[in-house]
DNA sequence: CTCATATCAGCTTAACTGAAATTG
DNA sequence: CCAATTTCAGTTGAGCTGATATGA
């Protein structure tokens, strides 16, 4: 579930930014970089960060189906069953039959999930403020819509 | 390594955009979508994201130790072992130890692992234009740069 | 028949914790 | 003695492929 653990915290910090890196690198450190600190904060929380994000996207969704959401997080749909069963094991995801169709399940935040997620959200903001410290309050908006429609246009 | 499998691409795009996700959680989703794309383009050669992006770093800094690639990918030195292993033994890697510290094991990247980068950098430079899309040229530098401070900023 | 959904099974890689050896 | 570097060993979770069953 991560977090870092006994690394040293020392050490000279690379002079940098002569040939940065492209794009999809960027986006991969930035992540490694969150990750490692939601990870640390959200430990006394028994959620990794890809069931948390599932979590957040059924909370915005509303309503889904597996495959619907193994669709927007780009993960095959067996991929999204095994992440799927824990949580709903857990009660923090209900199940009910489509009843239009019968071979679907819709999924929705069952309010244990509903109060993991309001639970969770006081430490990551914490988190949040801290990862974006170098950036102006205007320019922390500019970068949260330039990801979000990057985002919405890859689904 | 990875790479969408056999899942639908149809399916009604879900409506959006009402509360978005939080920076952590949006900068997961993306890294999401850029993986799966990524490791299409690039499943001809056998290396996965995380090493690419290992492979990238070494390549900027020119040389570096394992504790040093640790701290700036956000990984537990344990991690950053494993990780470099197999890297090693394929070449892609140079080892040297450091002559005034005689702990220290300093790494650089091969001829062949540049040769590699090279080689994958003509296929990830069309994924790039693809995942960037949404985007006019102006927006994509500052995306790139507003990501390269946050980036630089939690190391 | 074909396509989408959902799931089971097996596998590989990523990344953790714990413990240990070595050096400054 | 202590802190940093490197590595070994064991473990868990993420996400893949393949195969299967079922329904629109």
């Amino acid at each position: 579930m991560g977090g870092a653990g006994g690394r040293g915290m020392s050490g000279p910090a690379p002079r940098w930014a002569e040939r940065p890196p492209a794009f999809p690198h960027l986006v991969k450190w930035v992540e490694m970089a969150v990750r490692a600190r939601v990870d640390r904060a959200i430990r006394p929380h028994p959620v990794s960060t890809v069931q948390l994000l599932l979590l957040v996207m059924l909370e915005e969704l509303g309503e889904a189906t597996s495959a619907q959401l193994a669709r927007t997080m780009q993960l095959t749909p067996q991929a999204m069953t095994t992440l799927l069963k824990p949580l709903a094991e857990r009660g923090l995801i209900a199940r009910t039959p489509d009843p239009t169709h019968r071979r679907r399940v819709l999924l929705r935040l069952a309010n244990e999930g509903r109060a993991l997620l309001a639970d969770i959200r006081r430490s990551t903001t914490e988190v949040e403020e801290s990862l974006l410290a170098a950036l102006s309050p205007a320019e922390r908006v500019q970068l949260h819509a330039l990801l979000m429609r990057v985002a919405t246009s890859l689904i």
